[in-house]
This record gives structure tokens, C-alpha cells and sequence, in this order.
DNA sequence: CGTTGTGAAGATTTTCACAGCG
DNA sequence: CGCTGTGAAAATCTTCACAACG
């Protein structure tokens, strides 16, 4: 299944969510595109790859569909995971619980701070990251999420490889390495801002310097 | 420019920033790409899109392509930014500050919980949702970011898009409709954790039913 | 030499458009 | 008839490979 097909499906789970909770028994791949903000076209092709649950002149059973695709995400079962690094952006994440549609139980909080160490956060004691390989087997965790300054990042994904985690996810703004076999997702907020600001200052008639005279010598 | 390089330029400029911060003068497209883990060619391909700043035989000159790259994303001038929706995250989001590299000042924080309006969070008074546009006037807000439940989203868009506000980074868990010349990114807990949960559960030897029984009738 | 800049090839993703089927 | 499922076309993105050049 394409990596593209796989990154939507989430926002297929939701609207089909939304369309249950509006007790639609069937949707089209029309109003699934318009609650999921892509084309019907996308839908389709997308949907193709889980199986052919439509049914021609009808649309697709919401109920089951909904049963296929969490399936195929894998949301059948709970997958515990452990947050390392409680600054201001860990202790969020914490407290943020509720992520979306559960499934993702918080079991362990881990820093390299001893004065963080003990402390309890939205109930969970604070662990020291050296017992990583530790928790992270006794509570099976398979994700961990960074939320570390960027100079401890690739430290902790290396803990976290070694303890047994195989899926990331990185919220410290630097490119972590890891083995073939664990994937790894970013999330970077510095990143995000810079780009819409790019589009911005598009929008907003072009750079305010002209052109720029070249350095030194004409290149090309 | 293409998109997807766009989205590569503030991961060169991050590693760039590193580049400079150890005393490198130049730097080749394989150093770079090495630090903002991507390869070589994509790079160089990526980097002819500003222009041709790079010395055949040397490599790029870090200082210049800096300055450049700081221009091409906008970042020679400050985004005042307005968070909206002041629960965890929103809070969490306004004390996180040192948003990376600054350049992104939160000039002003929106809710439309009374009880929340009138409080501080980082030094900044809460104000109506309702005042958007004066707000949004008075401090040329660029940037607009939606912290709050999805319930809540579109309308908040909406009032940003009306106060005049053309770039959005929306943290909400719901798709949100703005008109063709606003720019829109999406951050989504839910949606990474969904889609590090596929491949997880890909790894860990698919699915535990088997491929699960025809429902009734033969598809295909 | 060593490294850039870039056409051209290849891979992936999106979109079209319509046959096929309930 | 209406909507799915899907080949095929189009668009986009990545990678190759090498000429160009300091």
C-alpha cells in the first residue's frame, strides 16, 4: 500500500466517525472526500487498496468499513506508550491524553533530570530514562514519543531502539537516525511556521529587497 | 518551487545553522544532506531552485546561503502569531516559546471561555475571541494558530480568515475549509500515532484474525 | 581534482474517465 | 441509474549520471 494511501487513512477513520455519530448507515466516496478535504477519485483509489467493501450505485457501509479500516490501522488492539523528556512540551502531551480516539494508553514518563525524576505527572511517576529497557519491556511499550531539546534527541531514540521500541515519534527539532526496521515520524513546529511563512511573504508582494545584486562575478 | 522542496528548505536551514555553529566556511551538498538527513542529489536539486549560490570543486559558502535562505522562507522580518484555544495545548504551545528560531512573536492569545478571558499565560492577557479582528489589526497578526476542540476549529477559522489573518496552523483534529489564497498546515497527534500504529502492527506480524471472512456473497 | 547544476530517466502519486455492476 | 473500482494518462517528485567549471 502506498505511504501516501497509509497517511490518509487516518483522516478517512475520523469522517467515517463523524458520518456514524450523524447515523449514516452508507457513505459515497463523494461526501467521504469532502469530509476527509481530498478528491473522490482519492477516495476510491485509496479505499481499493483495504479490499472492495463498496457497493456499486450504493456507497460503502460505515459500520463496516469503519471495522475494516481500524483493523488495517491496527487500532484493534492498545499500543502503550512512554514520553521521554517532561519540559513544558512533555507535561503537555501528558495532560493532552484523550489523544484523539484513545488506543494509545500513556504508561510511562521518563527524563534524565533527577529533580524531574519522582515527580507524578497526569499520575504516572516520572522514571529515570537509564530504566528504559526496563519499562519499556515490563509495560510493552511499542511507541515512544521524544520530547526532549534536541541535543538529548538522538540519545534517547537510541535508549529507545535498544529497549525494544520500534515506532517514533519525534517532537525535538533534529533528524534522528535509527535502524531500518523502526519508523520514525517528526513533528517540528519551527518547521511548520517557517513554511507557512514562506507562502506568506509570497503572498504579500515577494521579498522586500530587490532581486539581490550578484556577490562577485556572474555565475551562470 | 516545488512543494515538497518547500518543505525541505527549513530542515537545510536548521542544519545550515549547525554547519555555522561549528566554524564550517563551506559546506558540500553531501555534508548538508547528511545533516538534514536526506541525500545528496536532492539537495543540490533542491538548492538550484534558489539559485546558484554553490562553488563547483568547494561546496556552498554556509554565511551565504544562509542569509539566502533566511530571505527565500521570509525570516528577515517577524510573524506576530495569535494562538486561539487556551487548554493544555494552547497554554503548553504559548510557554513553549523559543518557538525554534524565533521570528514568530505571540503577540496575542484568543479564547471564548469567559473564564479563561482576562487571564495571563507567558506574560500575555487572554482575550475574546470576539475582539479577533481589532486585535489582529492592531498587531499585524500573520500567523494564526488553532489550539482548540475540533468543535470549535471552523469557526475559529473562519473569524481568523475575517480579521484578515492568511496563514493558519491548525492543531485541531478536523479538516477546516479557508479560502484558496489562505495557507493552511495541520499538526495531528492522533493521525502520527494511527500511522506509526500500521507499520507497527505490520512489523509485528499482521494482523492477528486471519484475513477475515468474505461477509456475505463474492466481492471480485 | 572535487563538487555543483541539471537534463533525462525512473518512481510515485494524483487525476481522469469509463466499464462494470448492484 | 448511480456509484464503485481501476486501467491509463498526467503530474509531481526523486534519483541518476555526467558535463561543466572553479
Amino acid at each position: 500500500m502506498p505511504e501516501a494511501t497509509v497517511a490518509r487513512l487516518p483522516l478517512y477513520l475520523r469522517s467515517l466517525l463523524e458520518a456514524q455519530h450523524a447515523n449514516a448507515a452508507t457513505i459515497s466516496s463523494e461526501r467521504l472526500a469532502e469530509l476527509a478535504g481530498v478528491n473522490a477519485a482519492k477516495v476510491r483509489k485509496d479505499l481499493s487498496y483495504l479490499g472492495s467493501y463498496g457497493t456499486r450505485g450504493v456507497g460503502y457501509d460505515v459500520e463496516y468499513l469503519l471495522f475494516q479500516m481500524s483493523r488495517e490501522l491496527g487500532l484493534t488492539q492498545d499500543w502503550p506508550v512512554a514520553i521521554v523528556g517532561l519540559g513544558n512540551l512533555g507535561q503537555a502531551l501528558a495532560n493532552y491524553m484523550g489523544f484523539g480516539d484513545r488506543g494509545f494508553p500513556i504508561v510511562a514518563l521518563c527524563d534524565a533530570d533527577p529533580r524531574v525524576v519522582g515527580t507524578e505527572v497526569h499520575g504516572v511517576v516520572v522514571r529515570h530514562v537509564e530504566d528504559l529497557p526496563v519499562i519499556a519491556a515490563a509495560h510493552g511499550i511499542s511507541i515512544g514519543i521524544i520530547a526532549t531539546p534536541a541535543s538529548a534527541a538522538q540519545d534517547v531514540a537510541d535508549r529507545l531502539v535498544a529497549a525494544g521500541v520500534s515506532s517514533i515519534l519525534n517532537f525535538a527539532p533534529t533528524v534522528l537516525s535509527v535502524p531500518e526496521e523502526v519508523s520514525i515520524r517528526k513533528v517540528d513546529l519551527a518547521v511548520e511556521l517557517q513554511i507557512l511563512s514562506f507562502y506568506q511573504q509570497r503572498r504579500s508582494g515577494g521579498p522586500k529587497l530587490p532581486p539581490l545584486d550578484i556577490p562577485v562575478g556572474v555565475e551562470d
